[in-house]
DNA sequence: TATGAATGAGTTTTCATTCAT
DNA sequence: AATGAATGAAAACTCATTCAT
């Protein structure tokens, strides 16, 4: 549909530049369409913004789904869930900075606590599982999951602005020994250097 | 001083909308000054903004560097400086706004990324000292910093858009509890809900 | 075209006006466009001012070729070439003092020196031919070619400010005669009054 | 006096920049006074300009006064006036440059007028007394004394933009002898390269 | 008399949105 | 559906003038 592919474009143009400095003439060259024509499938700029967020987060959700679903217990799903968190966006920096841009500026709060409100309840979904199953012992489940997501995103920020010089695996493989310390699960010893 | 006065007021109105949703008019007005007396004291909009975080840093740096003096060792001097991180913030939630939003946009990047290594220099300078001082094992330290301020920052960013119920001190003991058990120094269970 | 008829109403009020009293809204409302329509068509006031003396100056180049086409001798080229120097403006004034102001704030001086160097140029050239021709003897050509348009120019403003009560024929006739004088080719009595 | 002293500074910033361009800034910090105080001798920067302007015309008279007073005889009061307006300037730019720019925006239309008319009264009563006294045969002296002036005027401007190679003495004989032949008092040969 | 901080109307420029074609 | 020219409100910034000290 016509409305992807201009997502997709926008996507692109946010990601680059952020909300406020993105003009509706970027996204629309971007789209290889006229600027009137924008406002055919969308009603303002807003609305772009928040379709192509929306986009964002649904391709990483259903990627992340793909995933997960070949594996089975809650080391084995966490480890994958964070790793495709950290290893996804190696080619798609834009759509990361899509969403890193989220919520920064006052008018797009609520849809940054949509994305960072999903991301939570996945990780914690994972971990609930894993005390229903009894993998776990019952520990502040809610605090872990959230330090799973922050230390996800602060890894991400870095790579994308070239801060650190670590692979995403790297940190993957990090965050992974350090969330499954947190919950008592892990048997060596953390240091994944 | 009349420069100071008025990087208070901006710091408030950044905080609140962000650096493009703010108006140089606004500033103005917050500061209860005409828009061409700001130019008397700052060049453009820019400067404004790079003064207004580059001062909101030092406040925090200024208190951060109090209330450490008074206590030693790694444990304690953690303990104070996460707590100070998390708890400053109750009463200066536009200062904090400001630090959030800086660097989301991607001409201000370099300012971030100051803000961001000075954090994560302090936290590794006392894990380095308690390295230095055979309390702690060989560890990756460096990724232990980070870890420590992608939660801080995650926990304040939360609080400030009410998406958590949990108190600054509350937020402050579980981080540091992460982390000394990290850092293998928890002799404790690590619960602290 | 539309940007030909914005220039139209440029040379009009940059005319009247002169490049820094003119507003860029005193452009658009003589051109009935709004304001933003402008930058559609130019990037900025000075390259509107500068498409504007372009235009005036090839306006009058035009008509000087088209007018001399038909003639040949050096007294009579130059006779022509002079009227149309001091005829041309009857209906363009505004026109005119676009020209006139052209070069009068430094940030413009490059511009007048085109518009007088091809003045200069063009009534040099005139008088080689007649050189080479033979019908006049080696003289300051130069310096005689630098006079004629100061006293064109002269009589031009005298006559845009309704300071002189000669017609631009009774104008062009004398300027003519003391150029002949000059050239040592006038027969007659220079006085023309 | 004070006043003096600031339209001094006035006619060397406003000589340099022009009207518009310059601000009442440059004239302060050019007289070496604060801003403030300009407003106690001059009700608006539009005053201090037009007695800037007068200054400068009050100058050249002076000095033109002053050099004719010994001579007598249209040759030599021709000569000596043509050369003082063409020397006068040498070190004085800033001066002449002032007087260029005045006029060329319509609300200094008037002042204009009057430095030119004063130029133009002052050779036609030289040519008339010349008339008077026997030495002339009656003319079209009017237009004789204005293209004087045109003459001049250009070649000034030429060498205030460096875009002549003549001396203010080569400029001032070429002239001279330009008029005289005018006058049909030449009895060399006008060509004084 | 002298100052210079403060003002605010005015300037150029941008850009989201509309609308005739 | 599609275009892109046109709009005009709003933005950042300037500067002649005022006024409390």
């Amino acid at each position: 549909m016509r409305r992807q592919e201009i997502l997709a474009a926008a996507i692109k143009v946010f990601g680059k530049k952020g909300f406020a400095a993105t003009s509706v003439d970027d996204v629309a060259s971007a789209a290889k369409i006229a600027k009137g024509t924008l406002y055919l499938y969308f009603d303002s700029k807003e609305e772009i913004y928040a379709a192509a967020v929306q986009m964002a987060v649904a391709q990483l959700q259903k990627l992340a789904a793909e995933r997960i679903r070949s594996v089975s217990g809650v080391r084995e799903r966490l480890s994958i869930s964070i790793a495709v968190r950290t290893e996804f966006w190696q080619d798609k920096q834009s759509l990361y900075r899509l969403l890193l841009t989220v919520g920064r500026e006052t008018q797009h709060k609520r849809q940054t606590h949509e994305v960072m409100r999903a991301g939570h309840a996945y990780f914690l979904s994972i971990l609930k599982e894993g005390e229903a199953a009894g993998e776990l012992e019952p520990r502040d489940l809610d605090a872990i999951a959230w330090a799973i997501l922050d230390m996800i995103r602060g890894c991400n920020e870095r790579r994308m602005d070239h801060l650190t010089a670590r692979t995403p695996q790297q940190d993957a493989a990090r965050i992974t020994a350090f969330a499954l310390q947190q919950l008592g699960l892990s048997d060596e010893r953390p240091d994944t250097r």
